[in-house]
RNA sequence: GGGCGCGUAGCUCAGCGGUAGAGCACUUGGUCGACAUCCAAGGGGUCACAGGUUCGAUCCCUGUCGCGCCCA
């Protein structure tokens, strides 16, 4: 027997498990190895994840695609897995020692620390996973991929060497966005440009040559910035060229304040002469923008701060280089080891006291930050290893030119080219111990016979192993006796030198040292789609499955993922990585804010689930996918949904109760019964639909079609009129309703699945339990022989006469039904459902009770009369009718019906008010002529029944012949209501 | 400043060159054995505004106003 009531918390688990141990997730089942395949790769969550309301719909949505595209026969690979998520674990752990008092990262070291991280990830790492099967997703977890997999990780090092090898990859001393408090580097995408209140200050600079003076403008030039403390490091001024009022001071020198050297005046177009003061100082060492200044005209790079920025003024070469002692210098380097916002107030009163400020103004502007430390950016000067973007960006953007790879919806195109078009070089290298060690090592470098050493200057050996960059260094080194050796960090400069003559000294031994840092984790995502599949190894699963199908995720991860899978997947594999890249919506809550921890709106997923169960969310979230819009998520919709799956619990109930079981013999398309032949050709329409839908990745479409197919096609109208027939005699025509209600329920269950897939099975397995196929008489639930993997603990209900499925519903044929169509059949029972709807209306309208039974006359043509006498006990039963009559015309005292064209009539004498009745007639007869009026505008228009498609104008004349037609009647009606009065 | 998008029923949103749709909310009535997580009926919209293209515009184009996001 079926519930009661269904309980989702009751049935997931036990469905969830029975698909895992049934196979069915896998990828490369023997039966499908003729499919063709299907793939697509999970956007990795963080191990650090758990699953939001974003992570629900992406995954509902893969999800879907992979029940739809599996059930369709194909061979489906949904690879799943996480990325390592080098900052956020860092911090996680770092955190966690920390809250535990438990020695720091530096202080146990990094093999420690190390061991620490994979610890926590054996122990709370990748909670997500649950939490993604608590949604139903169907991925292959047998093929469950981690980026610090080792087979990833040989990925990742072979991609790194390939590409170092090939220019691609290079070290580059620049500025990076640097975060001072994890102090690492970070990338571009990494930083949140934060609308920030702050100030310009407009500083004044001394010319050379003059005797400053507050009072005498011509003494000094104003430079404005936002950046007071970053003038320690000034090394010019720039001028627009064309400023009329401060271009003759290019060329000359102005004095910089608290440090009392010179540093020119450029002419530079950088220089806004609209903004601040028309003058900017450039620090090169400090700001983008400057850089490339100090680039054009050469100018020194001063770094004043250390890593954790605070100023670095003591034995700062760069910075004390010319610099004449002063008072004020001793003031500046007493400041040595201040934090950059301390220093700056220090400086701007110093200036102050000077008379050297000018003006302060209120200014917003955006300042970076970084979006795992939230501490403000600060651009700096490093070496690092960047990714040649530009390079690898040109095919994948011809690939997406050509139509190799499209964006669903297309616009998403334009954000993906305008960013690839403009892709500044990719900072990879972080400052951080858990993630990909860079494989390089450095040495000292050979020149004029001689090896120097330096940390600008060495030599640098890239290998994917240790034993091979020792085997490149030995080489290199080949003309020295002394052993190549492998040496820490900090021993790199330990060469055990030896004297040898009075001047010559030789080293004993050449010390080589790995690079410290570890490679961004987005470059790891980036080979995600052929990693995961096993390269660098030709498996078989990467010649099956790569190019994957299709790629689904949300827009804000184009730059940092799509993008760069394109340039690796077409680099290493030379291909595409997918065909397609659906992008779908935010997920925001109901007011369309987006969700965030610190506004205290996010709506948990797994909240949702125990409160509506995880279908009744997935359907929520794919019925309001449509593309090209957010989502705004309110928890009344998801009960709606919940509500629809209720209702199809108890469909299925009254299915039960009425006998109706699955006949395997039956074939629809040979059903005798109007009815059955109805709804065989509305569940065809419908999955024809769905289909469309899908494949368009219309999802919402898909959704609607279904929910209105079940509610108000199959629940609201077929089993409605099948009653009679179910609760009549046996026979015949009862058997046939029987199988055909059976048959459309599980033609419902297969096109619903993909989108509530848990409560789909459950009724799957209740209305007939998997069995053997061939094995027909299922005697009882004990001795039932299950399918050995199939075996599912799903409900034992089976009871004699019931015969067996030959899968799980996850595995049964998705429903094609070859363009069956039946349109006699929609017409008689369209009619049925019109003239019902009509006699209701009235009924409603003129308040008349529900238990009075009121007789209906039909003045209608013969086949009505016979459909009438076919359909008489339905008729009465739904409009609640007395008797159905036949007239030639209206009788008195009647109300007037219009059912598709043909006339009928309610004699209610006594129980009608015949003024109401008037009224309606007359509003009626309103709207009819508004009607022929707009309709005989157009016909009017000589232009448009010359211009208009010939089918246009012809639906206009047929509306207008009906509606004279109609109005007619309704005169009719009209007249014979007045003479009765 | 550049780019993308949105403004349709009270709310959340579909739709889209040829008579405006759904869900929720609302109103009225309903418990006949699937379902009150329900059934039946109903009210409610100059499709932001102004021009233009067109035989015809909610839909295409331009502009205005309002809102959001991304990149500088």
């Amino acid at each position: 027997m079926i519930e009661k009531t269904y309980q989702p918390a009751e049935v997931e688990g036990r469905i969830y498990e029975a698909w895992e141990r049934s196979g069915a997730f896998r990828a490369g089942r023997a039966e499908r190895r003729g499919a063709e395949p299907y793939c697509i790769v999970i956007p990795p969550p963080n191990v650090t994840g758990s699953l939001h309301m974003g992570h629900a719909l992406n995954n509902t949505l893969q999800d879907v695609l992979c029940r739809f595209e599996r059930m369709r026969g194909r061979d489906v690979l949904w690879q799943p897995g996480m990325d390592h998520a080098g900052i956020a674990t860092q911090m996680v752990v770092e955190r966690q020692l920390m809250e535990r008092q438990q020695p720091g990262r530096r202080a146990m070291g990094r093999e420690k620390f190390l061991e620490r991280v994979w610890e926590w990830k054996a122990g709370s790492g990748g909670a997500i996973i649950n939490q993604l099967k608590r949604l139903g997703a169907s991925c292959d977890w047998s093929r469950e991929r981690f980026t610090m997999d080792e087979e990833l990780s040989k990925a990742v090092l072979k991609v790194f060497v390939e590409l170092y090898r090939k220019g691609l990859i290079y070290k580059d001393k620049r500025l990076v966005n640097w975060d001072p408090k994890l102090l690492t580097a970070i990338s571009d995408l990494e930083v949140q440009q934060v609308e920030v209140k702050g100030h310009l200050w407009h500083l004044r600079y001394p010319l050379e040559g003059k005797t400053f003076s507050p009072d005498d403008p011509s003494t000094y030039i104003v430079v404005a910035t936002t950046r007071p403390e970053t003038m320690l490091g000034d090394t010019a001024v720039a001028v627009h060229p064309e400023n009329e009022r401060l271009k003759h001071l290019i060329g000359t020198h102005a004095i910089l304040p608290l440090v009392g050297k010179p540093i020119p005046i450029i002419g530079d177009e950088y220089a806004d002469p609209e903004k601040g003061s028309g003058a900017v100082k450039i620090t090169p060492a400090h700001d983008f923008n400057d850089f490339d200044v100090g680039k054009r005209h050469g100018l020194r790079q001063v770094n004043v701060f250390d890593v954790e920025a605070k100023l670095n003024l003591k034995d700062n070469d760069a910075f004390l280089n010319l610099v004449p002692s002063s008072s004020d210098l001793d003031a500046m380097l007493a400041m040595h080891g201040a934090d950059r916002f301390a220093a700056r107030k220090a400086i701007v009163a110093r200036l102050e006291e000077q008379g050297l400020l000018d003006k302060v103004e209120p200014h917003t502007h955006a300042v970076p930050h970084g979006d795992r430390s939230a501490a403000v950016i600060e651009p700096f000067l490093t070496d690092q290893w960047y990714v040649d973007a530009k390079t690898l960006a040109q095919p994948a953007i011809e690939a997406v030119r050509a139509g190799r790879t499209r964006f669903v919806p297309q616009n998403w195109e334009k954000t993906y080219f305008e960013w690839m078009e403009n892709i500044q070089p990719w900072c990879i290298s972080r400052q951080l111990w858990w993630g990909h060690q860079i494989p390089a090592w450095y040495g000292p470098v050979l020149r004029d016979g001689k090896l120097h050493s330096g940390s600008d200057d060495e030599q640098i050996f890239v290998a994917a192993s240790e034993a091979e960059a020792l085997a490149e260094a030995r080489s290199y080194y080949a003309q020295y006796a002394a052993p190549v050796e492998l040496v820490a960090f900090n021993q790199r400069y330990d060469y055990g030198l030896t004297p040898v003559g009075a001047e010559e000294r030789r080293p004993t031994k050449i010390p080589i040292y790995r690079d410290e840092d570890v490679l961004d984790t987005w470059f790891s995502s980036a080979l995600w789609p052929f990693s995961t599949l096993g390269w660098p190894d030709e498996t078989p699963e990467l010649a099956r499955f790569y190019p994957t199908s299709v790629l689904v995720t949300g827009f804000d991860i184009i730059f940092f993922w799509v993008a760069r899978m394109m340039m690796m997947g077409l680099e290493f594999q030379g291909q595409v990585p997918f065909p397609t890249v659906y992008i779908h919506a935010l997920v925001r809550d109901a007011s369309g804010a987006k969700m965030s921890k610190s506004k205290g709106n996010v709506i948990d997923p797994l909240a949702i689930i125990d409160d509506y169960g995880a279908d009744a969310l997935r359907f929520t979230l794919a019925a309001m996918a449509a593309q090209g819009r957010d989502i705004k998520l309110s928890p009344q919709r998801v009960e709606g949904y919940r509500n629809f799956a209720t209702k199809l619990w108890n469909a299925a109930r009254f299915a039960e109760i009425n006998g109706c079981v699955r006949d395997p013999e039956f074939d629809q398309r040979r059903a005798k019964e109007t009815l059955n032949r109805w709804i065989a050709h509305e569940t065809a329409k419908t999955a024809r639909e769905v289909t469309e839908a899908l494949e368009a990745y219309r999802f919402n479409e898909a959704a609607g079609a279904i929910y209105r197919f079940v509610w108000n096609v199959f629940c609201d109208w077929y089993l409605e009129l099948s009653k009679p027939v179910l609760l009549g005699p046996d026979g015949a025509a009862k058997a046939e309703t029987r199988a055909t209600t059976a048959w459309a329920l599980d033609e419902i269950l297969k096109l619903l699945h993909p989108f509530m897939p848990f409560i789909t099975e459950e009724l799957w397995a209740v209305t007939s339990p998997s069995v053997i196929p061939g094995r027909r008489e299922a005697p009882g639930p004990e001795s039932i022989t299950t399918i050995g993997s199939m075996d599912s603990g799903l409900a034992p209900s089976a009871r004699p006469g019931m015969t067996g499925r030959d899968s799980l519903l996850i595995l049964a044929a998705w429903p094609h039904h070859d363009g069956f169509d039946d349109a006699a059949a929609e017409a008689e029972i369209g009619w049925v459902i019109d003239l019902v709807t009509a006699v209701r209306s009235v009924r409603a309208e003129m308040n008349i009770a529900p238990a009075t039974l009121i007789p209906l006359v039909l003045i209608a043509s013969t086949p009505a009369r016979e459909r009438a006498a076919k359909w008489d006990d339905i008729l009465k039963r739904l409009a609640r009718l007395a008797s159905i009559d036949f007239a030639v015309d209206q009788p008195p005292n009647s109300i007037h019906l219009l059912v598709r064209g043909e006339g009928a009539a309610l004699p209610l004498k006594g129980v009608i008010d015949l003024a109401a009745e008037k009224a309606r007639l007359e509003k009626e007869i309103a709207k009819v002529d508004a009607d022929i009026k707009r309709v005989d505008a157009k016909l009017g228009n000589a232009d448009f029944v010359a211009r208009a498609p010939e089918e246009v104008v012809d639906g206009e004349r047929e509306r207008r012949e009906e509606a004279t037609a109609r109005r007619e009647k309704i005169v009719e009606a009209l007249e014979r209501l007045k003479g009765a009065a």
